[in-house]
DNA sequence: CATCACGCTGTTTTT
DNA sequence: CAGCGTGATG
């Protein structure tokens, strides 16, 4: 027999005086106000056991998280506190609360329940085929690229303002044709409509709406989610903060906890102030700051508070710890980027040395390319690493190639789909493509007939082998794994001709079968699909080992921590500087980022950035400059933080070293690979990366010679040329 | 439909 | 520079 056993927690030992405040309030409305590392995730999860002890049925607990992946794992620890009943909590993202609830309720706001998502790239997609459809043959300018197009919607609708508003304040260079975009906008609203479509902004809208004129469904909401919770409360925009309001309205059990110094999401209309306007929806609420840090070293949190006071708009809260350490953060000028990889590399090295473990460091940055220097550098040196966040899984062509064949057997409306899938075959293209869609509706053909398409011999090759596809596709109660496994085998001559890394991808779709093999339905995978990126790092090269480097951008990042953080700050310098976008209107965001990145570290933080570029081609746009610009990184007190600087070499654009062989630190090694070298070898030149034509000719000389130009620089200093 | 030459433009982060 | 859109050609 199984022994039904709860443990009993000893929640006045595990957790502090505010955070067991916050965990054993019962009824009411809550705001946490948690500093970073201070607990937050653990007050969650003590608060879920808390409730579930109390006789609170796990699953009239709703747990709104930032990414379902954070939900899960709360969930998971929750469980292994007290109960396994709490993995039944219900947890997710506002996005997958609203697509549950909208597949239930669509009917009332004239959708049909198998609607389809839009991801970004759908809607751009859209975007992009509506254009033609425009008012006016003579556009007074050329259209904005589709991804400006989508991202000027979204925007509008996250953070609720009209169109003109969002284009004055942010994209003026597009006044023009406003009214072609008004237009746009509006073909475009009626375009999901007909189709049964939704994007992202549409799901939270929904809701919010349903709640807004149905009591009914308010009601059951409520009745369904007695208790609810809300991390990352800082990153909600107005829209969510309404969908708390109406589902918390009658019994008021709502516990809201975030950082108003980590508000990064405002480009999707998020506020920090939301927080502070918490108290004016539900005025009863009791407000608990948790102000002690369990993360960091004093020295870190030192520099963080340090940081946060050149934020002008700054609030009370001041992190302290009882963690000392003596080692002050590190501020490293590495001049170039170049010396920025090199630099990270060996510092790495050095920590292994140390008796670090790789998967104790992290590498952390503002934008997915942003490693691409870095993640060359530690190829060469053998040093694994993931990387998480930048491009997503989801987004690649060739799993959206795949999974529009699975949409449309769900969605036969969803054209996107049909659109995409169809253009792959041979002879058939945009025009076609739209020409077969319509056909198809109007006969209303089922998808396995698309080969009675009345068109040319060559057309109708293509088109047997996809309606025996669909044949198969439409069998009842198919499974997904094997769906997508049909799909692929379909799928596999068109990957090995549109790619030439055709063996990764067909690695990747393999990984897609055995994510189908998790669920029961389609529709469910789907589903999940959309709004929830694989918690594995399958957009990486696969790694054979346990112990990796950890790359990620600071978005991707947050909630979690690491020993030793390397934050690498670029500001990309093609632009010239009154376009660069670290002016004074999103400084105060850059410094939120730069906290929530430093604040990851537990033990160790250096922050690298190449402070004076290379500049070989001031006028005009140059291939690889670019610049670190961190006034805030240099502004800082100096007994917070230590500036050194790493650099191998500068030269001018006539070729005159201007300073050379300044290592710093314990970081330095010898040079590598130089007696390799012959004069005269052709080699990659470290500081300009592929393609630009350089020649080794003696250790401290090397020949760069610019295509366009013919410049010639010599050049000192750097420790790995290869030779091509 | 597919391909090529030419000209223009240039902000990242995620559900 | 590079990536994209546009318009012209096979």
């Amino acid at each position: 027999m199984r022994l039904m056993m709860s443990t009993k927690i000893d929640y006045k030992k595990a957790l502090n005086k505010a955070q067991l405040s916050a965990v054993t309030a019962l009824d009411g409305p809550i705001l946490v106000i948690a500093g970073a590392g201070s607990g937050k995730t653990r007050t969650l999860v003590y608060r879920v056991a808390w409730l579930v002890e109390k006789g609170v049925l796990p699953r009239e607990i709703l747990l709104l998280t930032f990414t379902r992946k954070a939900a899960k794992e709360m969930l998971e620890r929750a469980s292994r506190l007290t109960n396994k009943r709490c993995r039944e909590v219900s947890g997710g993202t506002f996005h997958s609360l609203a697509q549950h609830v909208l597949r239930e309720e669509a009917r009332r706001i004239g959708f049909s329940p198998s609607f389809s998502i839009m991801d970004r790239a759908d809607m751009e997609e859209a975007a992009h085929a509506l254009i033609t459809e425009v008012d006016g043959e003579k556009r007074p300018m050329r259209f904005p690229k589709s991804s400006t197009i989508s991202a000027v919607f979204s925007k509008a609708a996250n953070m609720e303002k009209s169109l003109s508003e969002i284009m004055e304040i942010e994209y003026p260079q597009f006044l023009p044709i406003f009214p072609q975009m008004e237009h746009l906008l509006q073909i475009y609203k009626e375009y999901k409509r007909k189709n049964n479509l939704m994007d992202y902004d549409d799901l939270i809208l929904f809701l919010r709406l349903l709640l807004k004129e149905n009591e009914d469904i308010r009601l059951t909401l409520a009745n369904r989610y007695r208790y609810i919770m809300v991390d990352e409360y800082q990153d909600t925009n107005t829209i969510q903060a309404d969908i708390i309001r109406y589902l918390g309205s009658s019994h008021r059990n709502v516990m809201v906890v975030g950082d108003d110094s980590q508000s990064i999401y405002s480009f999707r209309g998020a506020n920090f102030r939301n927080m502070f306007e918490f108290p004016d929806y539900f005025p009863e609420a009791r407000i608990i700051k948790l102000e002690e840090n369990y993360r960091s070293t004093q020295p870190i949190l030192s520099m963080t508070n340090a940081l946060m006071d050149q934020a002008t708009q700054k609030y009370t809260k001041c992190l302290f710890t009882r963690r000392s350490g003596n080692e002050v953060p590190l501020a490293i000028d590495t001049g170039t980027e170049r010396d920025q990889a090199v630099y990270v590399c060996r510092a790495i090295e050095t920590l292994l040395d140390e008796g670090w473990a790789l998967r104790d460091i992290a590498v952390l940055f503002r934008a997915g390319y942003h490693s691409f220097e870095l993640e060359l550098e530690l190829a060469r040196r053998a040093i694994p690493f993931a990387k998480y966040g930048g491009f997503k899984f989801m987004e690649s062509a060739h799993i959206k190639d795949l999974l529009a064949h699975l949409r449309v057997i769900i969605n036969k409306e969803d054209i996107l789909s049909w659109g995409r899938l169809l253009r792959l075959i041979r002879n058939i293209g945009a025009a076609k493509s739209q020409a077969i869609i319509e056909w198809m509706k109007k006969g209303d053909v089922l998808p396995a007939r698309i080969d009675k398409w009345p068109g040319s011999k060559k057309e109708r090759e293509g088109l047997v082998k996809l309606a025996k596809l669909m044949g198969s596709l439409s069998t009842a109660n198919l499974r997904p794994e094997k769906a997508v496994d049909l799909a692929a085998e379909y799928y596999n001559p068109f990957l090995k001709e549109r790619f030439d890394d055709f063996p990764r991808r067909q690695l990747e779709l393999e990984q897609l079968i055995s994510m189908a093999s998790r669920y029961r339905g389609l529709r469910a995978f789907l589903d999940d699909l959309s709004l929830e990126p694989p918690a594995s790092p399958v957009d990486v090269r696969p790694l054979d080992r346990e112990d990796y480097l950890t790359l990620s951008t600071i978005h991707s990042a947050k909630g979690l921590e690491w020993g030793v953080i390397f934050i690498i700050w670029l500001v990309d310098g093609r632009f010239p500087p009154e376009k660069s976008f670290l002016n004074t209107e999103s400084l105060e965001e850059e410094l939120r980022l730069l906290y929530v990145g430093a604040t990851r570290a537990k033990d160790k933080l250096i922050m690298v950035y190449p402070g004076q570029g290379v500049v070989y081609n001031p006028e005009g746009w140059g291939g690889n400059y670019r610049r670190g610009l961190s006034s805030f990184i240099r502004a800082l007190p100096q007994d917070v933080i230590e500036h050194r600087s790493f650099v191998s070499a500068h030269i001018s654009p006539d070729g005159a070293i201007l300073r050379s062989g300044l290592f710093t630190g314990s970081m330095d090694r010898p040079a590598a690979n130089l007696s390799e070298l012959k004069p005269g070898d052709r080699i990659n030149h470290p500081a300009f990366g592929a393609g630009v034509i350089a020649r080794f000719l003696s250790e401290d000389r090397v020949e760069v010679i610019f295509k366009d130009r013919g410049i010639k620089l010599l050049h000192l200093g750097y420790t790995s040329l290869e030779k091509v």
